[in-house]
DNA sequence: TTTGATTTATAAACTCTATATAAATTCAAA
DNA sequence: TTTGAATTTATATAGAGTTTATAAATCAAA
């Protein structure tokens, strides 16, 4: 899962993202806002750790325009003096403060902590291996990167998706994504699989389709 | 944003308008009241920040003066010793205090929470690529440069640049901008698209609007 | 009269489906 | 166990149909 850590501290930016890593987490490191801004603006994060003092745009204008704009939660890290900023930033989309000096300990339980709540709101995303796809907007992301793919291949994909590990039958699948109208609807529907099985591979995707031969198909995770 | 402020210390003045003005706020400085109402008659503000203690009308007269009659937020600057001054301002339309001396980044938080409660807009620009949009005067720049386009290609651009990166549909963008009310919303609509890219790409700008086809429209910035 | 918004008309692009052909698997018979 | 026909699935390609883009015309408002 991607994160955001904007701190101009170098040896915070290392320390914290090692710890992240270690944690499993995907984190991109920007050393201020502006890089921070650029960042978010090619890939999609699921939360941002923000150092509330930095030169140029300080973390709150900053946390504002994260939340506001990505509508992603938000971790503001502050010195011990400025605890009082507490109270300006709840509210507005901060989802928590950590006080410097801190333990990476409780960063991490931090994160993981919001990350769950968040994600129990905004479940309209599958997830499986490194492909997410989101219901509601057929946005798909393999690894870090997006895609656009025809709608008949992600709605395909998106029913795979939903039954990994179980078999589906071409048949539940055909009626699924056509209902009745097609005339050849098993050549039409290899085709679609077998697209779909070039895109995952160019995507590098951590997923397969598996042929059941003789029933239908059934999604896996590749190991 | 506009904002006066009104000081007659010199130095105050030039350091608090150096902090607000690299917030991205348009300052005006008086050193006097009747300077500070000479300006309110020509220009709208949306804030000013009076100091209490001045020569010639005070700041508190000019505060009085300044929310009844142009009903914008004010915030107080007074000296230590004059605390009891809260008593006085406040419920007359004073809506914050700060006490000399400040931080700046302090009275930069204050300023924005205060701005923030009174439009409810508080990030009101909207940044993405080289391209920025002020949502409340649709004030559109481009790299350096100034634009004025029509109405509905603003108001088009506009939900797109805060959904930067996310699959926006059809549909969602027509209730948006039109409501109901056209008959023909698919080709209008495709018509607006048009015409913004072709604006975008005479400006150079660095965004570009891609077609999710059979869903709708995405905005990306290009590498 | 000029500018912006919408509609209409036409062109272009892309998806989907169908078809053709190849490859793989199954199964039965030798 | 091997072989080969039958069956199922994979892959490649092309045409039909749909969606979107573009250009031009009309309408409305300033």
């Amino acid at each position: 899962m991607p994160l955001l850590i904007v701190d101009d501290d170098e040896a915070i930016l290392q320390l914290v993202s090692i710890h992240l890593e270690q944690a499993g987490y995907n984190v991109k490191k920007a050393s201020n806002a502006e890089a921070a801004l650029a960042f978010l603006q090619q890939h999609p994060f699921d939360l941002a750790i923000i150092d509330v003092m930095m030169p140029g745009m300080n973390g709150f204008q900053l946390a504002n325009i994260v939340t506001k704009q990505y509508e992603i939660p938000v971790i503001l890290l502050t010195a011990k003096g400025q605890i009082e900023d507490k109270e300006r930033g709840f509210g507005q989309g901060i989802d928590d403060y950590i006080v410097k000096p801190f333990e990476t300990k409780e960063l991490l339980f931090r994160v993981n902590a919001i990350l769950r709540r968040y994600r129990k709101i905004h479940q309209a995303q599958s997830v499986v291996g490194n492909v997410k796809m989101d219901k509601d907007t057929w946005e798909l992301s393999i690894g870090e990167k997006q895609f656009i793919w025809p709608m008949k291949e992600l709605e395909i994909l998106l029913y795979l998706l939903q039954r990994t590990g179980r078999n589906v039958s071409r048949w539940d699948l055909i009626d699924e994504i056509w209902g009745e109208t097609l005339e050849q609807p098993e050549f039409t529907l290899n085709t679609h699989i077998n697209r779909i099985r070039e895109r995952l591979k160019r995507a590098e995707a951590t997923i397969e389709i598996v042929t059941i031969r003789g029933f239908g198909y059934r999604l896996e995770v590749k190991r």
